[in-house]
DNA sequence: TACATTTGTTTAAACGTTTAAGCAAATATA
DNA sequence: TATATTTGCTTAAACGTTTAAACAAATGTA
């Protein structure tokens, strides 16, 4: 049944050259002469000829492959990050591998396995929100291939990494919320262990100082994040004896979870509680009130991350250390914290 | 920089027999004893041996290695599709390397041609709304590669395809609508040359027919089913001298841009215009009113086109030809479409 | 004219596996 | 005991490329 494919040696014997000749002459080398050139184009052309990867490949050290780790790709930051990444990568003549994590550190693990059996040159990951340990990402580097981190990275691996400034945006928000008028603002917050989300918390915290409101622990929660949680954790926040004025939610699909039940509370959102999410997906600027969110600069950070890879392959010397790049994030005020008549 | 790779070879010379021995071993072939197996596996445990895929794909001629092209992966409906084709495979030994057409023909071109490079053994695709040429899949046909193609199929290509029964589906939709009371019913759909969107129309026009209601062609119109693209095709119904009293939209993101201009001009939904969405997008069920859609089985529909696959590598004298299998979808009733005071 | 350089090609080895074929030693069979 | 079979390994070729080295022919230089 499987169809015989067509090698460089079958041009090589039509034309009665030698196959190194094609080889050379399909890769524009110098030496071969422009007749000889051309008889190859038309030659594989005619014989449908196509690279075998896998031969290039091994002789060479190089496929040409760069693996793609993400949580998961049904959300807009990390489908837009990897569209970029891939529209740098492959004019560079790169094709990249996409594999989800979905948020498991076995399925990471594998994932990683995979594309290190697979010989990529490279691999930019966003880790998943369950990994700890950190042996697998060591395995990458212990191979001496590049790794590039993004949006949910790690210190202690001591490789490059690209995401925004979650200290900060929780600064921002809180600015926004208090200028707003809002004096008890809540938390729901993703695991403390995912480094980006405790980032957030700690600024979530550190702005209520400044701003001396009272930090209230019932305030503060930690969860998945998903619009589950969101919900589980808005009706908590109901449930207290002094209900806040505000809620900064460190996710949008939780945000939206939250705004679900508050809607089903007839609770008004903004005049009776605030809400902002993060994350500015797509559907904050759909659902009713428009949630305001923060803008993540998916596509700069795709492109930096795939920039980064290329700096490694085209300077193979560099050694690789914790090199951050960090991204201002954007606070989009919409119709959820926005209040007709401010303080 | 690089580190230098464990081979088979370097596992060999620590125990003093040949690499074929400890390729066997690996292999856990019948033939090499229990004794050596377990030094073999000592040896590359400790050595760090990772398995050249490169080298074993290009020797044996199978990469294990599934290439998925899906429109775009951050809707629910691909993104589960794939999950659940990854799943399948995973556990056979197969992984995948998912890319993204954007729709873009061009785009479609050039992810075949990067995977029939990478030595793929089968390619799982659903197709860009732009594709009308059908060479590049031809080329993997002629390949001998098996084909399988999801939700946007083509007859012509005469291989395996899995999607649900569109022109049906307009039927179940329509008959809702009427139920409710509705008589000018509109459809937003997209291009009629996907073959999908065109088994969406002939089923509206067939089912307006079946119910002996008047088939306007104001009240049809084509698109490429974005949120802009609903909020036009929506403002362009709402000008008409008579308005229709429910809007079918063929894609849940275009329906949500409908609802979004509905709100806009305060008509009430499904008051004074019902509408119906496609695919069952999360958000259907978050936006207020909840839109009706349809559930389109993406895990049903992953999980048969890796069976199917599978089949084609498991017997490899089945020669491909066209086998459609066809899903019965679901209509999920919400509020958009569902009148408190039906005829 | 004699030698050096350039041009255009070939030869052969290599990349890291897998696998068919071969072979000696151990074990089974008659 | 002689022969057949099984066991456990080795040898060597192959997969389809790339590439360093070699080399003959053509061209340039003095």
């Amino acid at each position: 049944m499987k169809k015989k494919k067509t090698t460089i040696k079958d041009i090589a014997n039509v034309l009665n050259i030698s196959a190194a000749a094609v080889s050379k002459a399909l890769h524009n080398d110098s030496r071969i002469s422009e007749k000889t050139k051309e008889n190859v184009r038309q030659v594989a052309k005619k014989l449908q000829y196509q690279p075998n990867h896998l031969a290039s490949a091994l002789r060479s050290g190089k496929s040409n492959l760069v693996g793609v780790i993400v949580p998961r790709t049904n959300s807009n930051f990390f489908s837009s990050v990897i569209q970029n990444i891939e529209e740098v990568l492959n004019k560079k003549g790169y094709s990249i591998i996409i594999t989800q994590s979905n948020e498991s550190y076995d399925k990471e693990c594998k994932s990683i396995d995979t594309l290190l059996y697979t010989q990529v040159d490279g691999i930019i990951a966003s880790m998943a929100n369950e990994t700890i340990d950190l042996s697998s990402y060591e395995k990458i580097k212990s191979k001496g291939i590049p790794l590039i981190l993004f949006d949910r990275g790690e210190n202690d691996l001591n490789v490059d990494y690209i995401g925004i400034d979650d200290y900060n945006s929780s600064h921002v928000i809180v600015e926004h919320l208090v200028k707003n008028g809002c004096q008890r603002i809540a938390h729901i917050g993703g695991y403390k262990r995912t480094r980006i989300y405790n980032n957030r918390i700690r600024g979530y915290v550190d702005a209520l100082k400044k701003h001396k409101l009272p930090l209230d622990e019932e305030l503060l929660t930690e969860g998945d994040l998903t619009i589950e949680d969101g919900r589980i954790k808005m009706r908590q926040l109901l449930s207290l004896k002094t209900r806040p004025d505000a809620v900064y939610v460190a996710g949008d699909y939780a945000a939206l979870g939250a705004l679900q039940v508050l809607k089903e509370h007839k609770i008004l959102v903004p005049e009776e509680i605030s809400l902002v999410g993060f994350g500015n997906e797509p559907f904050t600027d759909m659902v009713t009130p428009k949630i305001t969110s923060v803008n993540q600069h998916s596509a700069e950070i795709g492109k930096q991350a795939a920039n980064t890879f290329l700096k490694y392959i085209e300077n193979d010397t560099i050694e690789q250390r914790l090199n951050k790049i960090i991204l201002t994030a954007e606070l989009i005020v919409r119709d959820s914290s926005n209040k007709k008549t401010p303080l």
